[in-house]
DNA sequence: GCCGTTTTCGGCCCGACTGTTTTCAGTCG
């Protein structure tokens, strides 16, 4: 059983506590420990076998006890009686905004609703808004949010969500009297999907700035708008908030609206037993009950004996104890990246041609490129044959020759066949500076089967890297069954790299398993996988990313100048 | 159910909104 099935019998338990009206901090324990599970680096499975499941936050004597049941046996008994206590179905009323545990055993007990077409029968025909403290307004409330749950696409992609934020900052950018435009949320610590986007700024005009905000042309529907804040739906359902706060207390606020609520959560904690209680407002002194602002989130979190702490490391882990003793690490950023790692050209499915990637490059400051477009097999993508590859190499040496000062590799993005092997012979293979190998085809073989397949190509002498290692797509397809596990050791054992591919609609490796490749020490490289020039700056997302799983230059290999990159990199040719 | 510079018990984050009520319960982020 899998970390993330883990956290959903959790999430489950704790919703079915919730109903049953159990104490709330012993809720709040299980919903403690869904949030570590699904951040958790490494599979609770290996740690049970470790005996280390107490190590993670928020697990107990009796949570570890249930872990290991439900490792060992697939089930776990409490559960299955917990679940047996209530008719099935009735948590998804709680999948519902405004809809809790209170009036879910309502709806249930007075009207035997347990399903959310249940739900909008029981509203239509009248019967709900005659239940004890409900009423007309609430009923309809309800059935808005039932309409809007259905119309809304959950949580979206953070390169699509990014994307209308940059198109707001740039409009918003010169209406007089705005300052610190600044996105928080989960946007701004990088995490991969975002539900909603909140907009902070100071301004000495709120009133003028507000009308702009509900004004610009990607607004759909304005859902409120007053002094302080508005808000707006924007296409495909997304929620954007801005909030104008007051210069003095802009830290403080934008701290708190960042999160995470995890991360929020442990700070207050921590607080209180120093004598402060924080809030969005700011610190208030228990002793005297003085509110402290912060204009600053630097000085918000000095003022608590704490070294600022980065936003995509934001969770709730062990970020406030680390930086609590000054050691948290120096994460990466965009300007430590000294060249990109897989490009395509218009040799395959890129737009541009070599030359024009290559000063697309330049004119970010790099100092290479690696050209790895796809191998024969790649139909699809117009994957290089012989002939082809040869004039792509001869183009290259030639444009090595002009290019002062930038060097472009002959990279090559191998296919893995379904048993394993590669599209290319050995013999081709060692002709190139970098080979890139990775799964395009056959993705639903069954893990063990997977798993064999990606490590007997990692074991090919000539495969230096394996891109976009699980091959997911956000935010429809699901990454390929493959044990990550046996990849990380197979990636040390074979001093195969793995990729930590930018494009938005990737994001391969993801954050928590950067985060265990490169405690394990695995090199890393990090690549936009671009298919035109200005893809380039998906770097900017894998970033993000990169910094989510706690990594510094030194992690990731493409931060070292062309003299040293491929000696540090590549396998010794063979 | 977890956890400890208040350490094996007694605490457990904070503020705001909404609607249904006559003072607050329920829900949310």
């Amino acid at each position: 059983m899998n970390n993330r099935e883990l956290a959903k019998v959790f999430a489950d338990m704790a919703d079915l506590l919730e109903l049953k009206g159990e104490n709330p901090f012993k809720i709040r324990a299980y919903q403690k420990v869904v949030k570590s599970l699904e951040n958790l680096s490494l599979e609770a499975e290996q740690l049970v076998k470790e005996d280390r499941l107490r190590e993670v936050p928020g697990v107990g004597e009796a949570i570890a006890k249930k872990i290991t049941e439900l490792v060992t046996t697939g089930r776990l008994a409490v559960y299955e009686k917990l679940k047996a206590e209530f008719p099935p179905g009735i948590s998804t009323l709680l999948d519902i905004p405004g809809v809790g545990p209170k009036t879910a055993m309502l709806l249930t007990s007075e009207l035997g609703i347990k399903s959310v077409d249940e739900l909008e029968q029981a509203i239509l025909s009248g019967k709900v808004s005659r239940l004890y403290r409900m009423g007309e307004k609430t009923a309809e409330n309800i059935l808005h949010q039932i309409q809007a749950l259905r119309r809304k696409d959950q949580r979206i992609p953070l390169g699509e969500a990014m994307a209308i934020v940059d198109d707001i900052m740039a409009r918003m950018k010169d209406v007089p009297g705005l300052s610190n435009l600044t996105p928080a949320g989960s946007l701004r610590r990088f995490k991969e999907t975002v539900g909603d986007i909140d907009i902070m700024g100071t301004a000495t005009n709120a009133t003028e700035v507000i009308r702009a905000f509900t004004g610009l042309p990607i607004v759909k529907d304005v859902l409120a708008s007053g002094t302080t804040k508005a808000s707006v739906i924007v296409a495909g359902g997304l929620q954007i908030d801005l909030r104008i706060v007051e210069q003095e207390s802009f830290g403080a606020t934008l701290q708190y609206f960042t999160g995470s609520k995890q991360h929020n959560i442990a700070l207050r904690e921590r607080a209180r037993r120093l004598g402060l209680s924080l809030s969005e407002y700011g610190i208030t002194v228990l002793a005297n009950g003085k509110l402290e602002k912060f204009a600053t989130e630097e000085a918000f979190y000095r003022r608590q004996n704490l070294d600022y702490i980065p936003p995509e490391i934001r969770e709730g882990t062990q970020e406030i104890e680390r930086a609590e003793k000054g050691t948290l690490p120096r994460l990466i950023e965009q300007k430590d990246i000294k060249g990109d790692f897989h490009v395509h050209s218009n040799y395959s499915d890129g737009r541009d041609t070599i030359e024009a990637m290559a000063r697309a490059a330049m004119a970010r400051g790099y100092q290479y490129v690696i050209i790895s477009d796809h191998s024969v097999g790649r139909g699809i993508a117009r994957g290089l044959d012989l002939e082809r590859l040869k004039q792509q190499r001869e183009e290259i040496a030639a444009l090595n020759k002009r290019l002062k000062g930038f060097r472009i590799f002959k990279g090559i993005e191998v296919d893995i066949r379904a048993d394993g092997t590669l599209d290319f012979p050995d013999e081709v293979l060692a002709g190139f500076d970098v080979v890139d190998a990775a799964v395009h085809s056959g993705m639903t073989q069954p893990e063990a089967q997977m798993t064999r397949r990606i490590i007997k190509a990692m074991e090919n002498p000539h495969v230096d890297i394996l891109v976009h290692p699980t091959a997911r797509l956000l935010p429809d397809r699901e990454p390929v069954a493959v044990d990550m596990e046996a990849i990380f050791q197979a990636a040390l054992r074979t001093n195969t790299a793995l990729e930590i591919n930018a494009m938005p609609s990737r994001l391969d490796l993801k954050d928590i398993h950067i985060y265990r490749a490169r405690e394990l020490g695995i090199k890393l490289v990090m690549s936009t996988d671009t298919h035109a020039a200005e893809h380039l700056d998906f770097i900017r997302f894998g970033i993000g990313i990169a910094r989510r799983g706690w990594c510094e230059a030194k992690d990731i290999a493409n931060t070292r100048p062309l003299d040293r990159v491929l000696a540090y990199l590549t396998k010794p040719r063979v």
